[in-house]
This record gives C-alpha cells, sequence and structure tokens, in this order.
DNA sequence: CCAGATAAATGAACTATATTCATTTAGAGA
DNA sequence: TCTCTAAATGAATATAGTTCATTTATCTGG
C-alpha cells in the first residue's frame, strides 16, 4: 500500500504555485484528461497539493480558465500580418484561430463574453490583426468591428466541429424536411470532415464580403 | 406558518408533466430568473412536484434544454423565404436567429453540437431555409454547408451580445497594443450596442460573399 | 370483475464539484 | 526575537444533477 505519510501543514520553504504552474497543470490535464477531466480537485492533485491551495493563487475557476485561454491565444498564427495582404493573412489566421478552439471548445462560452483585462497574449494577438488591418487599408473605425464579427464565425465554427457528423440526419422525419434531407445527403462526402467544409465554403464568402466593404468604403469617403 | 399537508404519493388521477407542461414551465422560470434559475429543483417547484417526478418524462436536464431550444426555434422568423429573394430572406432570418439566441446564450453551446433528432420545429425552420436557397438558384451540394457557415456566425454573435460594452477596454496595458486600442477608441458611438454594429456588419459582408460564391458557382457549372 | 402490469408520483440518499474557513507553519523584516 | 504574512492543510458547506426503493392510481387481459 502508499505510505500514509501526511501532508506537511503549514508554508512551504518555496512557493509550490504561481500562474504559470497552474495553467501548465491545467493544460496537462485538458491534454490528457480533457475538460471534463479538468476539475480543481484534479488541478490541486497535478500540482500535489490541496484544492483550497490552489484559492490561494486564483479567485475562480473560471479564472484558470482565463489563463489557460491566454495561452491558448499565444499558439495562434498571426505570422501573416505585417507580410502577407490582409485578407490572405485574415484568412491564416481564421484557420489557425479555429483549430485552436476546436480543441478547445469548453473555452469559447467563456471567453467570448470575458473581458481581455489580464489576458496579455490574447492583447498582443489583436494588436497584430488590427495592425495588419490597418496597413491594408482599413479605415480606423471599422477595424474592430471588423474583428469581432470574423472572430464570431470562427468561434461559432470552431463549436461545430465537436458536433456529431450526423447531427443534420433526419431519422424518421423526412416527411417534415424533404428539401433538407435532400440537401443533407447531396452534401458531397469528401474526406474532410463536414465542419471543414462549411468553414472553408463561410470563410471564402465572409472574406470576399470583406473586399467588397472595403472597396465600398474607399470608394465614398477615402 | 405553513400546513405541513405531506403531499401525496402515488400515481396521481391525471399526470401533472408532459413534455409541453416541462417545456413551458422551464421557458416561464427563464423568462423570470434566467438561466441561472433554471435547476431541476425549481423547475419541479414551478409545476408542484418532485425533481426526481421529472424523471419519468425527461432523461436529463440536457434534454429540456434541448426541448427550450426547440421551442425557441420554432419562433424565428423564416416568413422571407418563399417571398423575397433569398438573400434578403437570409438576413432577415439571421437577424431574427441572432435575436432569439442572444437571449438564450447559455443554449448555444448545448445545440451546436445536439442532432436535430426530436426537435420538430429546429427541422422545420431547416427546411424553410433549404426551400428558400434552392429556390433562389442554389446547387444543392451547397446548401447545408452554407446554412451551417451563416448559422456558426449567428451563434457566435448571440454569445457576443451579453459581452459587456468594456470588453475591449485595454486598461493599463495600451503599451501592449496601441494599435488596437486606438481602433477601440476610433469604433464609433452610435445609439446602438457595439455588438449590434459588428453583427450588421459581419452579416453584410457574409451575404456579399455569398451573392459571389453562388454567381461563381453558376458561372463555371451550372 | 379481479389481478397483475404499468405509469407516475414520493422522499431520501448519492455523487460530484466548487468554494470557504479555521488553523498551522515557514520565513522575512523590524 | 517577535511579529506579520504568505501559503499551505483538512474539514465543512453549498449546490446541483441524478438514482432508487417505495407507493399508489389506472389500465388491461383473462
Amino acid at each position: 500500500m502508499d505510505s500514509p505519510e501526511p501532508r506537511r501543514r503549514g508554508r512551504p520553504s518555496r512557493p509550490v504555485l504561481s500562474r504559470e504552474k497552474i495553467t501548465t497543470a491545467a493544460l496537462a490535464i485538458i491534454g490528457r484528461a480533457g475538460y471534463e477531466g479538468l476539475t480543481m480537485a484534479a488541478l490541486a492533485r497535478e500540482l500535489k497539493t490541496a484544492p483550497s491551495a490552489l484559492y490561494n493563487h486564483v479567485a475562480s475557476k473560471d479564472e484558470v480558465l482565463n489563463w489557460v485561454q491566454d495561452d491558448v491565444n499565444e499558439t495562434i498564427d498571426t505570422s501573416g500580418f505585417g507580410r502577407d495582404p490582409w485578407d490572405v493573412a485574415l484568412t491564416r489566421w481564421a484557420y489557425s484561430y479555429r483549430d485552436a478552439f476546436a480543441k478547445h471548445s469548453p473555452l469559447i462560452p467563456v471567453i467570448a463574453v470575458l473581458p481581455i483585462t489580464g489576458a496579455p497574449h490574447t492583447l498582443e494577438m489583436y494588436e497584430h490583426v488590427a495592425e495588419g488591418l490597418r496597413a491594408g487599408g482599413w479605415p480606423e473605425d471599422l477595424i474592430v468591428d471588423t474583428i469581432v464579427a470574423l472572430e464570431s464565425f470562427v468561434l461559432g465554427s470552431a463549436m461545430d466541429v465537436s458536433a456529431p457528423e450526423w447531427i443534420f440526419d433526419v431519422g424518421d422525419r423526412r416527411d417534415l424536411a424533404p428539401t433538407f434531407a435532400d440537401a443533407v445527403s447531396a452534401r458531397p462526402r469528401r474526406g474532410r470532415p463536414a465542419a471543414d467544409q462549411a468553414f472553408a465554403l463561410g470563410l471564402n464568402a465572409f472574406i470576399a464580403g470583406l473586399r467588397a466593404t472595403l472597396a465600398a468604403h474607399l470608394a465614398t469617403r477615402g
């Protein structure tokens, strides 16, 4: 059996916990067991402390998720901005963003609503995008709305990735929706998952639409 | 005080619960107390039964949410399809869809992943949209992807509505993101909430892009 | 018309999780 | 050295959702 070995109480010689350690541990758990496995108890176990010890360093589980999100955002590819044309860079960014959050979809409802305060990597990401749009000729007063709109599409699409392939299976209610059922059947089954095809189609349309929006604005005002 | 009045046990003369009654009660609670207030205990209280009684009629709380979602979907405006041009109808649908789920954002992560089986109104909604696109000249094999893509944008945008207006407040980290901070300041503060402006911009672009997509497809193939 | 099956309640117990709290202790600074 | 503070500890709490043995009214087949 295990040695009973009661854990030492009181302040340790050196701090066991910190934002970095907690975030790293959380990501380790998520990687191994998914978000299902990410509980405060599991986090404490991973760090060899008690759950209550975590609360000396983090205000709530939501704050942990916030930290995780900021780490995920650091991995998103913004390398196109300042190198490629804005539409190409935006496309690359959107793909990378969606892929990152497809693996972290439980974060989405949390982050969509959370202020960026205390999320430096997130802020950095937005800065790159804003610079890229600015340099691409976008008027300043449209930049944030453009980012927000595209981000909404990206996050909505990321949620979609976790949906089962047969989500639109009509079952025995073909009578209720014959046209739709036909369209579901007609959807070409290439190798890629259905969600990928929908995302590609949507992103193409979205970016094309943004090009037109920009052109229209430049024609009338600038 | 209350009369102690122990509740009757055993089967009642007529069923107290049903899918309709549960859904209605859930919507009443949500309207009164929001999704925070929607617990199985509250639902049982509303229906004057015990929480465990609910489980004779519903498999889980998620199924309750599923029923609620189907009711919400019934309220979404698809009246444009079959009357207006497809792009106009799609725009109307998107606005109505976003507005409906802005008030029901906690449903979004659930429904994005749930199969449509057992959600007849949802199916009906998709049928109207599919018919509209079909009639508008869309090739059958693009219809579902188009719907999915637009829906992703709509649901992502609906989540955005619950975000605080100051979500992009840079605080004291202006140094980290000067261009972005400027763009945030430059965002015109008209009467409408910021989320509304972003949605309008994005939807315009999206629909314009879809028109281009359709035109391109008709040119090459059809 | 009775007997058993079934539907639909009941309350109590179970589980999981986040969070709080009183307490303990190591080390830093006056 | 004394004291304060940071950072642990384990026990307790609160809140859900869900399960279960039990009870009883109604339906149905012989």
